[in-house]
DNA sequence: CCGTATCCGTTTTGATACTG
DNA sequence: CAGTATCAAAACGGATACGG
């Protein structure tokens, strides 16, 4: 019946872990602009929108951690940084883009999934009375 | 320069709509489930191992707001309940099966650079001086 | 059995100010 | 420019008690 092969278990515990890397609420934003080329902390910080100095930091240093980023530092004055996707930050890059695809596909269905769910928002009792004798 | 295709903008905006839907602490992990055909609320309760009674409505009513899952109602005594992806659910769990992959080959990978960064944080001065003067 | 409502601690995030 | 430090606000999640 499922349509995915290998035990729930054994997924559920790689969900945690891939959640636990890009489930937060920059990391993938960040990653997706590094996939252009190297960027400058600077140039980060105007490309992903909203992202506050601290966040950026605080990101950089999870993805550098996780070996998916590398930093590079130049010791002049005014400093200056780069940071770049490793090879193995590429590769799980790539590895979302079915996700990413998934969602251009499917964003129509989902607002009007949202939408009729709210509308139906009602005092109305329950689903269904399928068959029960 | 970059490896996929398609201006970071743009999959910005889609990775941002997919880590609403999933990116939570519970989503994926109870579809990872329902991916192995229809369950009652007890039955994922038990099955998503840490998972709070609320935090289980709450990510359910989520999931069906978006489309993702169906909620059938039988009126009985006792109450009987059950969950089923819907189409659009399981292309969704299909999409995240190369990130799902992805971890396994390259957790090693990642425990391994953790464990470098984490030991080399000491207070060395900096990364590299490359190609500067 | 399947929820909802409430309370409350923890974690996450953002604003701001300061440094090499 | 590229951070760090500090603090307060907000989101998140769990425990508990109660209702249909």
């Amino acid at each position: 019946m499922g349509t995915t092969s290998g035990r729930p278990q054994h997924n559920a515990g790689r969900a945690r872990v891939v959640l636990g890397m890009v489930g937060d609420k920059w990391s993938l934003l960040v990653v997706c602009h590094l996939d252009q080329g190297p960027r400058r902390f600077t140039e980060l910080k105007r490309a992903v929108d909203g992202i506050s100095q601290r966040m950026l930091t605080v990101t950089l240093r999870g993805l550098e951690r996780d070996g998916l980023v590398t930093r590079t530092v130049h010791h002049v004055m005014p400093p200056n940084v780069t940071y770049r996707l490793t090879p193995m930050g590429r590769t799980l890059y790539e590895a979302t883009t079915p996700l990413l695809r998934w969602t251009v596909e499917h964003l129509p269905h989902i607002d009007a999934a949202r939408a009729a769910y709210d509308a139906r928002g009602d005092t109305s009792p329950t689903g269904s009375v399928p068959s029960e004798h």
